[in-house]
DNA sequence: TAATAAAATTGTAATATTGCAATATCACGT
DNA sequence: ACGTGATATTGCAATATTACAATTTTATTA
């Protein structure tokens, strides 16, 4: 086959795998902390930053920008991106929650 | 190219997207859920509570065990897993960490 | 208006992932 | 030893992902 079947999973089992796919690749995670760490951080300064090609960080920052993790500030011909703060911990609000349930669920 | 560059980044940043890419797909996280929820749980088990193939499945829990998150109990013909509780909570301190530290950093 | 600079999009090649049928393996019971 | 049941492995097809060169789009500045 070669495509997830989703739809045989809950949607609450489908929003865990979502959030968590994001951040499963190093590309994405260095540029989600990069873009933390560094205000008016934009696309040029995480080519240099990570080591990636130009159209490689736009589609990372693309699928990240997909789970509404990232927020946009255009200045100029610069277009800055910030973290979504009410995101991230939306984000890490399910993946805790997973854990919880799940450590909850294999101790008793 | 089609492979993701690892050695660019750093170990630790290489070890959070190891951790949450294994929960990045929903079969795996309803795989894990399930047998937190039941003891004595094995492939065959899941199988039937989830709805993929045999083989299927078994590809899955290969790839949560090369995270360390299962157990192995062989009883007679039987091979019943159980999540190994020590790991799981490695993992999530890990991902925890992630997101402290970019909440921290976003927020200065 | 033309040149410039930043970022997105398109197109493409290479690799990885997902899923399953068929088969192999392994342990038990007869 | 033979059959049975449980799981792993193999092989394969389909799709997804990763990465980048080339191009386009958009806004700015000379």
């Amino acid at each position: 086959m070669g495509f997830t079947k989703k739809h045989i999973f809950t949607d609450q089992i489908n929003t865990i795998a979502n959030y968590t796919k994001v951040i499963g690749h190093p590309a994405r995670v260095a540029i989600i902390q990069h873009i933390s760490e560094n205000k008016d951080c934009n696309c040029n300064d995480l080519v240099k930053a990570i080591g990636l090609a130009q159209p490689t960080i736009s589609q990372h920052l693309s699928e990240i920008r997909k789970t509404g993790l990232l927020n946009q500030k255009v200045k100029g011909k610069n277009l800055y991106y910030t973290i979504n703060k009410n995101q991230l911990n939306e984000c890490r609000r399910v993946i805790n929650d997973f854990f919880v349930k799940t450590q909850v669920s294999c101790s008793k």
